[in-house]
DNA sequence: CTATGTGAAGGGGTTCACAGCC
DNA sequence: GGCTGTGAACCCCTTCACATAG
């Protein structure tokens, strides 16, 4: 599973007309948790559709995703009613649903900022480029990247950003700069225009109220997978030191 | 307290053995979601003590962490009572009790599986070797891959793995092959015993009880950045729609 | 008087179990 | 009969507010 799915936008302007009746919301709003696991439906349908499979039940996509079938329904129940009853699912059907629902029938715009290491894996990425996203531009500020071409695509100056931005209408930045630098990227993206990040800096951003920013922090996974490994050695030695303990060794 | 047994899952999958009985003592549990906030608060307290800060608040931590102050207490008070009232927190001993209680007092030796574009750069990847982690081999099951060098580390055939396991006391393992290989590298590791798995192929991976498995997935993580961005977007068309914000429309 | 540590209240998310429809 | 869709119970996490200790 993801890292925990707080940290998300302080977007939350709260939409609600609510006042006086029940009257259906322009637009109804998902909760967080599922808002993070419809690309993981999405996924799997493709997955399902790659199979030739046409229909499917909620268990079988369950499944396919990872998660009991009980979560998949409700999670699928804030989009609409797509399913049939004692039937299930169409592939094509809840994929197109899902796919609009989060917004990736049409490719949105991409830069990357920072094309060391990772920002070259980034770049040379299929699936970036594949479900919902297009790379137009990847950027950096050391002239001996420049002018050189990653991935099909020419490395620009850092300088070019707001240019760029502005021709493009791109409105994802992915940060792949040290830790040290990346505030700065971030202050530069906003004041670009860009309003959702995706920073692979290990380093807390300060964003302005609108602006979406989330963490993929490589040593912070490692870590808590430590603490829980830890925590399994530990367990290990108790059982040896004090066999019993369980009841159930009859 | 001694709240249910049950043991969570972390991540996807791997329902803990259920161990019995009631010990409260030899761990606390500490809930998954701080767990997951730790290593932020340890990396927060190197940055400050990079910059000769002896002693912070909560406040303090909690701005550099990115959370608020009362989370962070709440989070620290799982862990004991180790701050003055009226003072604050002193960096280094904080730093040092949660590095115990993750567990990274002392390095971990990790294998990186798939040595792509993705994988060459999670080997360079500085802040593997620095926070607790030690890579000791990387492994990749294409001949043209293996012998060369990277990072200083020379390439091993894949199927080298449970040789390498054994021999170096590898419990975590990183995949980084496509998403088609994922389940079958993952297969060799559980049966090599690695037990904590961080995955970036984007795919589901089927492990044992007792197996940590953490997921690291790109286009996920755009995709969640899209749905808010949809949503941005529409709000902003709607204000402009009906310039009024809420009017009852008598 | 200051700032930590923590019961208690409040919100979300997951799971259960069954009503509803095919 | 089978499977979806969903209210309701349950559990975990966050937030508040204050007792507590220095």
């Amino acid at each position: 599973m993801a890292p925990a799915l707080k940290e998300q936008s302080v977007t939350a302007r709260s939409t609600n007309t609510g006042e006086g009746s029940g009257a259906q919301d322009p637009h109804r709003d998902i909760p967080e948790a599922t808002v993070a696991r419809l690309p993981v439906y999405l996924r799997a349908l493709t997955s399902l559709a790659e199979r030739n499979i046409v229909s499917c039940s909620s268990e079988e996509l369950a499944t396919a995703a990872g998660v009991n079938s009980a979560k998949l329904r409700k999670d699928l129940s804030y989009l609409g009613s797509y399913g049939t009853r004692g039937v299930g699912y169409d592939v094509d059907y809840l994929s197109y649903q899902i796919a609009r629902e989060i917004g990736v029938t049409h490719d949105w715009p991409v830069i990357i900022v920072g094309i060391g290491n990772l920002g070259q894996a980034l770049a040379n990425f299929s699936g970036f480029s594949s479900r919902g996203f297009r790379t137009v531009a990847l950027l950096d500020a050391a002239a001996p990247m420049q002018g050189r071409t990653v991935a099909g695509l020419e490395v620009r100056p850092f300088a070019d950003l707001a240019e760029i931005v502005a021709a493009e209408q791109v409105s994802i930045g992915v940060i792949s700069v040290p830790a040290t630098a990346a505030q700065d990227v971030a202050d530069a993206m906003v004041a670009a225009g860009i309003s959702s990040i995706l920073n692979f800096a290990p380093a807390v951003l300060n964003v302005p109220p609108g602006v979406d920013v989330r963490k993929v922090d490589l040593s912070i996974e490692l870590q808590i997978l430590a603490y829980h490994e830890s925590r399994k050695a530990a367990e290990a030695d108790e059982t040896v030191d004090n066999g019993s303990e369980e009841g159930i060794t009859a």
